[in-house]
DNA sequence: ACAAAAGTATATGTTGAACAAATAGCGAAT
DNA sequence: ATTCGCTATTTGTTCAACATATACTTTTGT
């Protein structure tokens, strides 16, 4: 009785439910969704609230509405994965595309050094508050990755971990940049279940950056951030020789 | 008669008329937008279609929704800026706000000369073709900048030229990062009418780019890329010493 | 006089039905 | 065999009514 009281499970969310399916792969680019009354149907719904959704992912790029033929799922190309809701999307319902995943990490590569660089730069207190609050929850949560839960909350302090540092830049579009970031570290979280890889040695790691960053110190700072992603390519089964930027470079 | 013939004008877009109004500062953050019954009215519309085209500024974070009190436009921050549609606003209506525009240009100089030179080992055949067609169109479009049309025409030759060379990485990511150009790029452009800063000038500046990845030297793109974006900052009255990433190395 | 509670006004949220418009596929006529 | 036109299907648009949430006002009790 607790559980009818609570709330009225909110309303099912259409677009929730096609991000789900489409995410998983059962619709593929090029495939048609349900049309609109079968949806309806589906979810004991009015056409509006389903017409609401849909327009969600025709906003996204997910998919693109035929006047009269139906909801199609665009090419993986066309998604807006710089869209929030579809990298919340993509790390919960993994990765419709290793490829996409791949491209992502490889844009973290060329990235992330810079970013921690500029933010062992510009690093207030209160951003070095939220990076180390990330970083205790990390250590919290190190041991005990038994169940699902646990480890959902240690992939959470990742992402803190890193969205702190990207908002340490006080520049507004490397901070709405940060959730690109979400998939592949939910990615690693689940994969390095299996993989098995160090976890005190990534915890190590991303110390260097943490003490680099509050030492001002934005050489070790980039390096440290080299190291850490190092870590996640390798156990993610990735080779960093796929990174483009920050090469070419000697560093001092 | 030409004009009711052609089309009946798709159909007045209330997003469309209120990203106008937003943008432009009509409505500033905090404010309340007309409510629906008086859009509808406003545009002879009915309210499903003002309800599906306030889902998307919602979608966007430019506005909230307050049940049974209206639609609050929110703060500049929550805005995302990364979304294509966003861009093309902020670039169509000029800056929402100065400060993102300085944001986003520093930005810019923090990732674009690494762009440059990613382009230059990975661009194929194909991407240079997609550059110099751009660049091609910069000439043009150069001397007879009289009429606001012709203006446009080289501010999309010119957004154009760097989205291509953001595509030439070949990583998604940055290609539709690449979207992030266009509103500094259509800011410079309307300013650099009465700025009258060498426009000769910045066209050697661009070919240097162009030239530096057709023969594969990225430390020159990298160069070349930032002596643009240099002259960019310079049109736009922001000084490039706000510039984070691409410094404290020694360039070899 | 002040404060809490109840009630009211206003705007958004939800539902349902009916009609319009666009597209694909089929079939017939040239 | 090709083209034209018809039909079926699905999305797009419109309208009207009711439900719900929030802010403001009035009332009531101390």
């Amino acid at each position: 009785m607790t559980s009818s009281l609570r709330k009225p499970p909110a309303r099912a969310s259409i677009a929730e439910y096609l991000a789900e399916a489409i995410f998983a792969g059962r619709y593929q680019p090029g495939d048609f969704v349900p049309r609109e009354l079968d949806l309806c149907e589906r979810f004991a719904i009015n056409r509006s609230a389903v017409r609401s959704d849909l327009r969600q992912l025709v906003d996204v790029g997910i998919i693109e509405r035929i006047s009269g033929h139906g909801s199609k799922v665009r090419e993986y190309a066309e998604w807006h994965i710089l869209d929030p809701q579809v990298t919340e999307w993509m790390s919960r319902y993994a990765a419709p595309n290793p490829e996409i995943q791949r491209e992502i990490l490889a844009f973290r590569l060329d990235v992330e050094p810079y970013v921690a660089m500029t933010a062992a730069r510009r690093a207030t207190a209160r951003d070095l508050v939220a990076i180390e609050e990330a970083f205790e929850g990390l250590g919290q949560n190190l041991r005990n990755a038994s169940c699902a839960e646990e480890r959902r909350l240690h992939s959470e302090c990742d992402v803190a971990f890193h969205v702190a540092i990207f908002k340490a830049t006080h520049n507004i579009v490397w901070a709405q940049l940060s959730h690109i970031l979400r998939p592949s570290i939910h990615l690693l979280v689940t994969m390095s279940n299996e993989n098995a890889s160090d976890p005190e040695e990534s915890l190590e790691r991303h110390r260097q950056v943490m003490e680099s960053i509050r030492m001002r110190r934005p050489k070790e700072a980039f390096l440290a951030a080299q190291a850490v992603l190092a870590g996640t390519a390798d156990a993610l089964g990735l080779e960093p020789g796929a990174s483009s930027l920050g090469r070419g470079f000697e560093l001092p």
